[in-house]
RNA sequence: CGGGGCGUGGCGCAACGGUGGCGCACGUGCUUUGGGAGCACGAGGUUGUGGGUUCAAAUCCCACCGCCCCGACCA
């Protein structure tokens, strides 16, 4: 490919709202470009870098057995009627009516329409298992974008999935994606933990996220460097030392003005955060009003606390007129004196004697609060987020927390799906079952920003050679000081096409300074980087440099010929 | 949806009541050619949209639209 007619251009200046690097230099170096928030266009070399993901990918799920297929990415709003998720999930789908009037959306995810292949085409248990896959372009309308291509709206992924007669046959595919999914970050470079996850709206009974260590990451892991132990913050449980007993104090007032925090109210007292209530207040999806209670020295995991109480539609944090309305006084809060409200006990916190708690009444707490004795619990269970230090689950080492940015999961969906819409099989035993279907994506995008989180530097991008949209940049340079500089690299470069679409090269052909074709060949990132000068020449045949290490040798043409007609490598 | 910020040429920015400018990029010519070259000439904007105030609005006011950041949210 010559530069001089590659649909791209390379910008001098970050953009100003690029913050995350893989976002400036993608942007930078011509690889993408933003249509509106969350959506973006791949320009050609942006292209060519999803598919050189898409084929890792694709290579280990055909090892894997994986059959390739396409599924549709406009739905029929009945085939999600059918599953209950037309209704249980938000304005994060699209909708909208078609010419007859008919309800639509567009795909956020594919288990709808493979339930439906499932229960038109698979009749017999001799049908069982296989696994299919596609990649798709799906469409959520999160309700905010971030981090250039990390978190966008619409985006390619690598959905599959796995379908059994049985819950063995789908721990079989399961561990299959699991060993798959380590390969294909391996290829891609990328540096991941396979954490133990939340089911979230997906539904099933495990799951993993493959997470790439990045402090830009949205999710939490709980990570043991002592056992290996590893999970995602929202289901870690939490371990902290037994509290010590104590003889149950009666309750006394204290009047505490303008104490309306932990930390505060600590301070004034004078006692640890780990002595005193917090009380949060969330309304469920369901309508119903929630009172949570971990220890001060604590926050509260919404997550465990939506498990906890089987919340459905989520939750949100309540208002101040839906809290006063309730018998409590935000910043005073606690159970004591509720009304209408479903208090839930962090078990660490019910364990913990004599805390400092809200009095409900501005300007005072409560001091030797103690349940059940004070106030009775809804549900006593660990809704607490495990804190830097704890004990591990496995281990009982300390724990260390680390962010990460959610590259691959894979979930056990069981019978959710197909039970729902009847997708059944004859057993060997003549009766009918559904079929166990497991469920497993890798988003392409985030993928490709991911890559380039981890391999970039100040000058530019630095592609693993088997994420490279061109597996070399040639630069020809003082052609006008020695015509032979062009006759060798126009054949370098047709000998590279000649030799087939994954040998193709970038050639700088453009009428620019040495400057600025090292500066944009550094920015593109090619693992290679082939200069032909005069100097060159002299030298002995064309400049080589690893964009990765930095090295620079000269080689003579001939190696450079093998090397791109795919005969030889350039070793390191 | 709450909080904050920003919309001026392709990119980065200035002008903050008196008919819009700079750097880079872009075009032409000459010079230059191993790490973002030099000179000259030139093209490119109904200042996000609509309304209002004013003799006069990029500038002040209102509404809307869009984008970014924090939070809520997120298979």
């Amino acid at each position: 490919m010559r530069l001089s007619h590659l649909f791209f251009t390379t910008l001098r200046d970050d953009p100003a709202e690029a913050e995350m690097p893989s976002h400036r230099l993608l942007l930078r170096a011509g690889y993408v470009r933003q249509l509106g928030a969350g959506i973006y266009s791949l320009l050609p070399l942006g292209f060519r870098a999803s598919k050189r993901v898409e084929q890792v990918i694709r290579e280990e799920l055909n090892a894997i057995g994986g059959q390739e297929m396409e599924m549709p990415v406009v739905h029929p709003a009945d085939l999600w009627r059918e599953s209950g998720r037309y209704d249980a999930i938000g304005p994060e789908m699209a909708r909208f009516k078609d010419r007859g009037d008919r309800d639509m959306v567009l795909a956020m995810t594919h288990e709808e329409v493979v339930a439906d292949l499932l229960r038109d085409i698979v009749r017999s248990y001799r049908q069982l298992p296989f696994i299919v896959y596609h990649f798709q372009t799906k469409f959520r309308d999160e309700p905010r974008s971030r981090g250039g291509l990390i978190r966008v709206r619409e985006f390619v992924m690598k959905d599959s999935y796995s379908c059994d007669r049985d819950e063995a046959g789908l721990d079989v595919a399961y561990w299959a994606h699991h060993r798959a999914y380590t390969r294909i970050f391996e290829r891609l470079g990328l540096d991941t933990v396979a954490v133990s996850s939340d089911v979230g709206m997906m539904g099933g009974s495990l799951a993993h996220e493959f997470m790439f260590l990045n402090p830009a990451g949205e999710d939490v892991l709980v990570l043991c460097e002592a056992c290996g132990y590893a999970a995602n913050r929202q289901v870690a449980p939490t371990v902290a030392p037994e509290p010590v007993a104590e003889d149950l104090h009666p309750v006394e007032e204290v009047e505490t003005p303008n104490v309306t925090t932990i930390d505060a109210l600590a301070a004034f007292l004078g006692v640890p955060s780990s002595r005193t209530a917090k009380a949060t207040f969330f309304v469920t999806g369901d309508g119903r009003f929630v009172v949570a209670i971990v220890r001060g020295d604590y926050d509260v995991n919404e997550t465990k606390l939506v498990n906890a109480i089987k919340a459905t539609g989520g939750i949100r944090p309540a208002t101040v007129e839906e809290i006063t309305a309730r018998g409590m006084v935000p910043g005073y809060g606690s159970p004591i004196g509720a009304r209408d409200s479903v208090v839930v006990v962090d078990a660490l916190a019910a364990r913990s004697p004599n805390l400092v708690a809200g009095a409900n009444r501005t300007g005072w707490h409560l001091r030797n609060v103690n349940v059940p004795r004070d106030y009775a619990p809804d549900v006593t269970e660990d809704i607490a987020n495990v804190r830097e230090g704890d004990a591990c689950p496995g281990c009982g080492a300390p724990v260390i927390l680390r962010n990460g940015i959610e590259v691959g999961n894979i979930f056990k969906l069981g019978t959710k799906y197909t039970a729902a819409l009847g997708a059944e099989y004859l057993g060997e035993d003549g009766e009918r079952h559904p079929i166990v279907m497991g469920s497993y994506g890798i988003g392409l995008g985030r993928n490709v920003a991911c890559i380039v989180e981890a391999h970039h530097d100040d000058k530019g991008i630095k592609w693993p050679e088997e994420v490279a949209p061109y597996k070399a940049h040639l630069v020809a340079l003082g052609a006008n000081k020695n015509p032979e500089v062009t006759t060798i690299a126009e054949r370098l470069h047709d000998l590279a096409a000649a030799a087939g679409p994954q040998h193709e090269i970038l050639y700088d052909d453009r009428d620019e300074s040495p400057g600025v074709k090292f500066a944009d060949a550094d920015m593109l990132g090619m693992p290679w980087i082939l200069t032909v000068s005069p100097r060159s020449l002299e030298a002995g045949g064309i400049e080589v440099k690893h964009r990765e290490t930095g090295d620079r040798t000269v080689r003579p043409i001939a190696d450079i010929e093998a090397f791109l007609e795919g005969r030889a490598s350039l070793g390191a």
